[in-house]
DNA sequence: CTGAAAGCGCTTACAG
DNA sequence: CTGAAAGCGCTTACAG
């Protein structure tokens, strides 16, 4: 292996100078780079990273935590996030929950090992109180709330879940089935209140920001005083329960003439239709909640409320290179970290897309002030599988 | 930063033994492991893993070259592969070119520079003979051929090729439509020759080996004297393509009565089909080509020739960590390794699964021999889209 | 079974 | 602008 000792050597140079031509910093002048670069040439000189991250104490790795990459919603974060990494110098590493039978708690290891600079967190787990903050490490926060000192980035549900309401409200359905995900993920968002669950007492950590979705889908009905029903999918990593959800929606509820389910269990829906005979859009609606690409394959092109997967992903980058450089300079302790954050006044300007429709006081979802938390504004994508033929403006 | 050292002088020994310890290797008498392991706990000290990569030049990285991984056959393999590599101690690092606009050399840098342990390469690229075996770093290929001493793991398209064709010669159809990847993939296979392309000499570097499906096909069909027509899609990344080939296959042949193609496009198909009013499978056939997910989604669920995605990702781990093993032990030359790979007697046995049905002399795909390759068999997963009623072993 | 010591290949103040 | 030297936190022969 040829090192930069070698290539010092050949040079006739000191392995300072060959560090900083290699890297590009600090001032050598042109005799010495070029001689430099000559010598690297001649003895295909190829610097050692490991060695290189070693002495910086970077990895450039971020592991991103999803239940799993197969489902076409995390894919496509995923790719996203990949580029909006790599935009900034650093690596994707694939961490998932379900599709390697792995806990979280192995990939925070690795954090805490320094095997990767930050992990952006997708997935569900459940922790005691300051299981995050105490861990020191660069973590954001996807579609999650895992405490004051972890910044945090999701889709803006409410507006999502209220436009998928409106959507149905305006065209005037009789009664509605939602298919959703386990409420059990729901629970420790009621309030953001300690609560017990089994011997293990859990304080509000895991609050799951998409229950707002949920919250004001089911608020916008209930004023408008449609029949509503939730049907519950225990994994999104189980491609199964998205069709048999489909089937206990059809079975359960005869009568439906409207569903909003996540993409897949949406497309399954299309074939449960298909296969009683009910005509869609004009018998039975469909709103399929995530708008991956999934929701154009169903047979028929499905009306989506669809997450901005770029724009995740370039707040989520943005906000991990912030924490990696607070952590590379500062190094502030935990206690400082959490004070920080209460100091700071909420999501920098300039980054918080201006809420288009500002949901009504609702105290179960709402984050404490002054956590650093980014909400991305959702859009609806009109399908064949609705009858609204309004303006979009006016689903508010 | 706690380290090792502070370990050691807290339990009052070495820091070799503290390693020791650590590790869990060598032999370290039970008094000698409780006080260090009471020492790191006390401390609360973490093992650096930056430290530990660096001085046993390893990272535990291997990156999973995949043109995107929003594509749902990628997606999949990325989930097997995350699994099977992370049962091998190994991390995965996502490397796409078409979700980051990023060139395969980047990567290839990156190995290099041994930022990782190895490559799986299942991505598109095109480069002079010697381009991979120059590196002289862990690579394994998915479904290409990138020389003889890169070993291959793939999918026994051949045997695909034929189920699918069979599958329409028995139900009698009458025209059939292939929609595929680009010819330009095909090229280099043409009897591995060196062919010019432009003003570029390439060698038979490149072949891909999916090729073989569509040679199968296409010959089973001719030797049933079925019209065949190809449709060709440029990109396997843009998801607008395959709903784009799959009109240009009704608009150009308005005969068709069956229609194999790539999950993707499938799924379009049907769509293009329930539009136009064909009914499925009376009056037109479809299969799909992967099976994935995709496939279960298309409004009816599909007849799909499937590739064993976990067969495949566990062949490709267990190549990829011989590659690295033998890379640490001998760092044999490139040359070396080229003379070994000559003396190799193929696949290994056992790992190499019996070809439930071998084709005939097909020398335009076939691989040299003494080449590491492994082929994974492929099956067949009936679904609405097909008429044939029979046993599945009669489609041979 | 344990310890002293060299070494992994870079980066980075610090002198000059 | 350049060089000598320390250091990053481990692992690993090698003595004992």
């Amino acid at each position: 292996m040829v090192g930069m000792r070698d290539v010092a050597r050949e040079a006739g140079v000191s392995t300072s100078t060959v560090s900083l031509v290699v890297n590009g910093n600090g001032y050598v002048s042109d005799s010495m780079a070029r001689r430099v670069s000559q010598a690297m040439q001649q003895l295909n000189y190829v610097p050692n990273e490991l060695a290189r991250n070693f002495s910086r104490n970077r990895t450039n790795l971020v592991g991103i935590i999803v239940p799993t990459i197969r489902h076409p919603f995390f894919a496509s974060l995923a790719a996203s996030l990949q580029r909006a990494l790599y935009e900034r110098q650093l690596r994707t590493v694939l961490c998932s929950t379900a599709d390697v039978d792995q806990d979280v708690s192995q990939y925070v290891d690795m954090l805490r090992r320094r095997a990767m600079d930050g992990i952006i967190m997708g997935a569900h787990a459940v922790y005691p109180a300051n299981y995050w903050s105490s861990i020191d490490r660069p973590i954001v926060a996807f579609d999650r709330y895992l405490g004051n000192s972890i910044p945090s980035v999701g889709s803006d549900h409410s507006q999502g879940g209220r436009l998928a309401a409106q959507l149905f409200v305006q065209t005037g359905v009789r009664h509605v089935v939602e298919i959703g995900g386990p409420r059990t993920h729901y629970q420790t968002a009621a309030g953001m209140q300690s609560i017990s669950l089994g011997s293990v007492r859990i304080a509000g950590q895991t609050t799951f920001p998409p229950i707002r979705y949920h919250l004001a889908f089911e608020r916008t009905l209930r004023q408008a005083g449609i029949p509503y029903n939730y049907i519950e999918i225990e994994s999104v990593a189980r491609m199964e329960e998205f069709r048999q959800a489909a089937h206990k929606a059809f079975e359960t509820y005869p009568d439906l003439d409207a569903i909003v389910a996540p993409d897949l269990a949406a497309a399954f829906c299309v074939q449960e239709a298909i296969g009683r005979g009910r005509a869609i859009p004009s018998d039975l609606q469909v709103i399929a909640y995530d708008g991956t690409y999934v929701a154009d394959l169903a047979g028929i092109k499905l009306t989506s409320v669809l997450q901005n997967v770029d724009a995740v992903a370039n707040a989520l980058a943005r906000q991990m290179v912030t924490e990696i450089q607070g952590q590379t300079s500062a190094e502030p302790t935990a206690e400082q970290a959490d004070k920080d954050d209460q100091s700071a006044e909420g999501p920098q300007p300039g980054m918080l897309p201006k809420p288009t429709s500002q949901a009504p006081a609702q105290p179960a979802a709402q984050l404490e002030p002054g956590v650093r938390n980014e909400l991305i504004p959702m859009s609806i994508k009109l399908g064949e599988s609705t009858r609204w033929q309004g303006r979009l403006e006016d689903l508010r």
